[in-house]
DNA sequence: ATGTAC
């Protein structure tokens, strides 16, 4: 897009001033090269959001923003429950509480280049990817209800995992606040047979070897050096998720005239924080945060069965688990007042700074580990929260590269099957049921995640601490 | 993202 646009505010920061129904300003933090390159929908979708009922401070995007459906991928808005605001279950995303969780294996990567395949294989047998994928565990009424309830800490009272993980976890495992009884028959049905297992998508599980540290200090407190190798589990809350979005978002397109909400787009149909609708969203979509949650619990659990096979005795303990896809109830300073605020990120990672109270004990001076995951074959990065992120963007950062091109495009330009072995000349391992999904996923097909990271740095959304490069990677 | 369409 036309870089004219916009009033550049400092070196990553670009400002739509308000105009017309826009309630605030829109910002998008890039330099002016990803500006640019990036889809004129974004400023039409950003500065649609910023007419939303209470919104506050200004509407977001990301420097890895692209086109979503109603708010941009790569967006974050927060809403004032006090001053009309609203919950749009667009703003959250379809994939509700998608994530990434890292976990350190305490191998070295040499220790692993002898046995990548025999790992490859192992993770591959183990963990279930694709579209439609089912795993072993059948849920009924009452575990289902568990599930939606207790999260990650309803999958660890099944066996899968340690008490330490919980700590780990952003919300501790466990979203509360979930009313499962706002899940309808058919989230529930859908969901019945896909705990542990992937989806398809840009979902993955990744082994991952650290190539570059930028921040010893930071990287020592998060138990990062140079050629450890980590694994990282990028996945959501599948099917359910998915149809508690659909649903809500058809109610919601609805409910619009009803709660007079003029709607520049049909696609950002929402409803007021204080009303029904909206309240049996929130208890909804935290159910469904509680299946991501549990989802990432059961294939870790999994992962360490694969492990275990390859390097027995081995101990693999969490990094950090944070969601990319949520509406979440926080504290902010808006005008020098505390607020509480609905804040919506959707395709943007939480990134609390340091002394922050909801961070566990061995991160509260340094700051949340922010996981940035990479496209196919290419680095995926750890960063850190800082403090002035919190006035930059609500404590909020990038989530990945980016598309920079649609799937069906990118299906037209690759193959699957040269991708698989061009990344495999590069020592890079693809395990995927779908050869269309890993064209769709062409490491081309995105931004530059580099890139994308040292704006997300020098804006100070969040800081380098790490660079990971893949070694194998379970492709969804 | 997704039982890749209702």
């Amino acid at each position: 897009m036309d870089t004219g646009q916009f009033i550049q505010r400092d070196e990553t920061c670009w400002e739509i001033e308000p105009k017309g129904a826009m309630h605030v300003p829109a910002i998008i933090y890039a330099d002016a090269q990803l500006l640019q390159e990036m889809d004129q929908k974004v400023y039409e979708q950003i500065t649609n959001v910023a007419t939303l009922p209470g919104i506050v401070q200004a509407a977001y995007a990301m420097p890895d923003a692209h086109w979503g459906y109603g708010f941009p991928i790569g967006g974050v808005a927060a809403f004032d429950p006090d001053q009309g605001g609203i919950v749009s279950a667009g703003g959250v995303g379809f994939d509700i509480s998608c994530g990434v969780r890292t976990l350190h294996t305490g191998l070295n990567i040499d220790q692993l280049q002898p046995h990548k395949q025999a790992l490859a294989d192992a993770l591959y047998r183990t963990v279930p990817a694709g579209v439609g994928s089912r795993g072993k565990i059948h849920l009924n009424h009452k575990t289902m209800h568990g599930m939606l309830t207790g999260g990650a800490r309803w999958a660890l009272d099944q066996g899968f995992g340690e008490q330490r993980d919980l700590e780990r976890i952003e919300e501790h495992g466990c979203m509360a606040g979930a009313e499962p009884h706002y899940v309808s028959p058919r989230a529930r049905e859908r969901q019945q047979d896909e705990m542990g297992t992937l989806g398809s998508g840009n979902h993955y599980l990744e082994v991952q070897r650290v190539a570059e540290i930028f921040d010893p200090a930071v990287a020592k407190t998060f138990s990062l050096r140079v050629g450890d190798v980590v694994i990282s589990i990028h996945c959501g809350s599948r099917g359910l998720g998915h149809q508690i979005g659909t649903e809500f978002l058809k109610d919601m397109a609805m409910a619009a005239a009803q709660y007079q909400i003029a709607l520049p787009d049909r696609e950002l149909a929402c409803a007021p924080l204080n009303s029904p609708l909206g309240k049996q969203y929130l208890g909804a979509m935290r159910a469904a945060i509680n299946c991501a949650l549990a989802n990432r619990q059961i294939i870790t659990h999994l992962t360490r069965q694969a492990v275990a096979t390859v390097f027995p005795g081995i101990h693999l303990g969490l990094l950090y688990d944070v969601s990319h896809n949520t509406c979440k109830l926080e504290r902010h300073m808006i005008d020098g007042q505390k607020k509480s605020l609905f804040v919506h990120r959707k395709g943007a990672t939480r990134a609390f700074g340091p002394g922050h109270p909801d961070l566990p004990a061995a991160f509260k001076e340094v700051g949340q580990p922010v996981l940035i995951g990479g496209s196919m074959g290419t680095s995926s990065y750890v960063l850190c929260g800082t403090k002035e992120s919190e006035q930059r963007a609500f404590s909020s950062a990038c989530h990945g590269a980016g598309r920079a091109m649609s799937r069906t495009q990118a299906t037209k330009q690759w193959q699957g099957r040269t991708l698989v072995d061009q990344l495999a000349a590069k020592g890079i391992i693809i395990r995927s049921p779908s050869m269309r999904g890993v064209a769709e996923e062409a490491p081309l097909a995105y931004k530059d995640v580099s890139a994308v990271v040292d704006i997300a740095d020098r804006a100070g959304l969040a800081r380098k601490v790490a660079r990971l490069e893949p070694v194998i990677c379970i492709k969804g």
